[in-house]
DNA sequence: AGCGCCGATACCGTTGAAGTAACCGGGGCT
DNA sequence: AGCCCCGGTTACTTCAACGGTATCGGCGCT
């Protein structure tokens, strides 16, 4: 694919979009661990990609609006199914990662 | 995710290996781009998470193959999905692309 | 002896995503 | 004046993935 859904946070974006429009803090607080620099990276990849719209307010304090676009709702089945995936699989995975582990020891 | 599936060649080794066992050099052979140093990364990444088995025979020439195990083929209707995805809505996606380097130029 | 096959591994360099820390401008509040 | 809020930007650094080239070991073939 040329462009990353894996990004680290692109599906976490969507996943906090997915319930209407947010602002940048807003995007913030779910996401402790994202600094404005790499979200706004991030969203700038995701705008240009029409995967959502950026909506300025010129009111004070400023306010800007982040909401899907259509296109970018049509990977949030993606996100499920890869949701689902891990909630089934992934303990499965992690048990054969430290069973090779225990070998290395 | 803690594993990526994300990554540049794991996808296409398990597209590989969906028709059966496959040996090293016939990875290589349709993913010409792939040298055998990150090939074979890959392909030891994916056995310690349990997504494919190694077996070597004591042959001469050496033969090993590769093979998905049941929790890699879970990941197939994952990377179907994905694909079908791209099918349909990569065209809307790099379209919004180009239209935004329109705006920049 | 020299070469090739197979399945790698070692060493080193590049690249790009991500993280850190600091700062900006415009307005309002005290 | 000094501080906060919002929505960022800039410069610098770190880190893992990826890539290129060279090489290895065991064996057989000529």
């Amino acid at each position: 694919m040329p462009f990353r859904v894996g990004d680290k946070w692109t599906g976490m974006v969507i996943r906090c979009l997915e319930g209407g429009p947010r602002r940048f803090t807003e995007l913030r607080a779910p996401l402790r661990a994202v600094t404005p620099k790499v979200l706004s990276e991030t969203l700038r990849a995701m705008e240009r990609d029409g995967l959502l719209t950026r909506t300025a307010y010129d009111e004070n304090p400023p306010r800007v609006e982040y909401a899907l676009t259509p296109l970018g709702r049509t990977l949030i089945p993606l996100l499920d199914a890869a949701r689902a995936w891990s909630a089934t699989h992934l303990p499965h995975l992690l048990a054969a990662r430290r069973s090779h582990e225990r070998d290395a020891s």
